[in-house]
DNA sequence: TTGTACGCGTTATCAC
DNA sequence: GTGATAACGCGTACAA
């Protein structure tokens, strides 16, 4: 027992393992990190055995020092606890791990001077790329952000949003204002006649999106649109409004069309909770197809987007070297009518 | 314009922003990063000013790899897309932004060998700290696992396990033998007398923690466990969990308790799927209390669980020096009786 | 108080 | 193929 390695404090370096396995640093650096492999076998073999023995670990952030760059993607949303957060972070997770990234988490609490804040935070970590979930792309903020935005990307950063974007820069979503329209069109196919729709505040896009979609399906197929409330796009945001709502007279036959379906179903309890029925008395739907909108009883009609996918192309748009845009194919919408909106002939 | 400034690809780096300030990188180092000021104030603003013109901002990976440790804790969970999940790491990444701390997330999908393979990986990253959600303590991986946790901690990093763990480590959580206990006792007391509970394979601590209490508040108060049930701990689990039951002959009367809210909203898709009326006819209760417990109408009974809470005081038990097990007061647990379990007198 | 110089663990560019 | 050695960007004794 030559006893030179182990160091009695910290972890195993490169340097143990080389001197373990008698040969150099940059050979032992070859074999367990390098790309190109070009090591005789014998040597490749002791110094894989020296690492198994000391339990070494390459240290990240000195290979990113020396890089320049990290193995790291940070992903940006504005609600962790947003179920739909959950399903595009599993999407975003998946793929990270095939390509062997680690994923950050931040939040802005769709606060635009924290997102600003939180992006210069994050050019520090020089990670590989950002994901920028549902960010406003109006207001006095907007510019800051995109100047953050900027330095990132002249440091190498892939930026990729979400949810549609400017074409400039890669960004992968899906058509909100085509699923909306599509909604519209087929509740009022459905017999509806009479809807009001509730939404964030003007300036989110995927909000607008979905509300000018709806609105031109919905009056195409011969329904109207009495009403647009805006505000957040909680649960609870939807709660309220609806209490709202109800206190100004909510007409039976009524539709309500949430841009979420986490709104949405805080409007359905709302109305539950009023002692109205969901599904006889009020229609309601949403947008997304989170998983509990099956479990409202009756289930939310609702327009089906594939969140977890969405997550994983993002996260192969920032990857991949070459992207094209036109080359992916458009992530598919679906329109699912359930017991929230029984026909009404 | 000296144009000394500004290189042309990359960031700016504290030698930069000393240059631009004519300063040496020791004062730069020491008024953007350094903890104990000592610096005169027009050196100290000469270098701001520059940091602010360059746009600096530090490499944190440079930072860690001098430092030997770096500003980010790790996360590992089951299931990201898991609701119960959101509320616990919306508490962590609360905490962590307190402490200027980035979280890293990844998901072990209940895998054992995946999650030593994680932690492994992690190691690599240096980060300061780990919290461990929900996993396994038996089997044969566990070994290996500790093993890597060792080794973790060996390298001066902090282990946070969540939902009770062993005294010698830090661990922060609740009693969930007596949250469940106390939602038995209740249930009896409201005049059930006879239920099956759904829960995860055995060895999954949590689970069996809440079998065990509830079966003990519940035969405590007169009533009796016909079945217990075990598999997956999911929405679908608990959904196919129940479609069996189903087809088995379930009683009317009978009451099903989930051992968390997710599982538990599967049963009464499940149940309301299959013509039965849960609160009527069949009662159905969690724990848990995540946010559409209280959306799926009737409302679910269930044990409300302080999961942002939990993991914020994770985090803290990650960050701070000294750190008291006893000291915390513990958290509180509730009972929360919805529509799922109405009185039955 | 300020600056010099060395170390952190890796990668990458050279010669050999 | 393999091995010195110079970066990488920053923290921090140590000296001034």
């Amino acid at each position: 027992m030559s006893e030179t390695h182990a160091p009695a404090r910290g972890a195993a370096t490169l340097h143990d393992v080389a001197r373990e396995a008698g040969v150099s640093l940059a050979t032992a650096s070859r074999v367990l990190n390098g790309s190109t492999r070009k090591v005789a076998e014998s040597y490749r073999e002791r110094v894989e055995a020296a690492a198994e023995t000391l339990g070494y670990t390459a240290n990240l952030s000195a290979q990113a020092t020396a890089r320049g760059s990290s193995a790291v993607i940070a992903l940006l949303v504005a609600d962790i606890a947003d179920p739909s957060f959950g399903q595009l972070a599993a999407g975003v997770v998946r793929g990270a791990d095939e390509a062997g990234l680690t994923v950050t988490v931040a939040v802005t609490a769709r606060d635009p001077q924290r997102e600003v804040r939180i992006v210069r935070a994050l050019r520090g970590q020089r990670p590989r790329g950002l994901i920028l979930a549902a960010s406003r792309t109006d207001g006095p903020e907007a510019a800051r952000l995109e100047a953050e935005l900027e330095a990132f990307a002249g440091m190498g950063g892939q930026v990729v949003l979400l949810d549609r974007g400017d074409p400039a820069r890669r960004s992968v979503g899906f058509d909100n204002t085509v699923g909306a329209e599509a909604l519209g069109a087929e509740l009022a196919g459905i017999g509806y006649r009479d809807a009001v729709i509730v939404g964030a505040a003007e300036g989110v896009r995927t909000s607008d999106d979905r509300i000018d979609g709806f609105t031109e399906g919905f009056t195409r197929g011969g329904g109207s649109i009495r009403e647009v409330r805006r505000g957040g796009v909680s649960r609870d945001s939807g709660y309220e409004a609806t209490r709202q709502l109800l206190s100004e007279g909510l007409p039976s036959g009524t539709l309500v069309f949430g841009v979420n379906d986490l709104l949405a179903i805080g409007v359905a309890s709302a109305l539950r909770d009023a002692g109205r029925t969901v599904g006889a008395d009020i229609a309601v739907a949403g947008f997304d197809d989170i998983p509990n909108g099956r479990d409202i009883g009756p289930g939310l009609t609702t327009v089906r987007a594939p969140l977890d996918e969405l997550g994983y192309r993002a996260l192969r748009a920032v990857v991949e070297k070459e992207w094209d845009a036109a080359a992916e194919t458009p992530l598919p919408l679906e329109v699912i009518v359930r017991g929230s909106t029984p026909p009404r002939t």
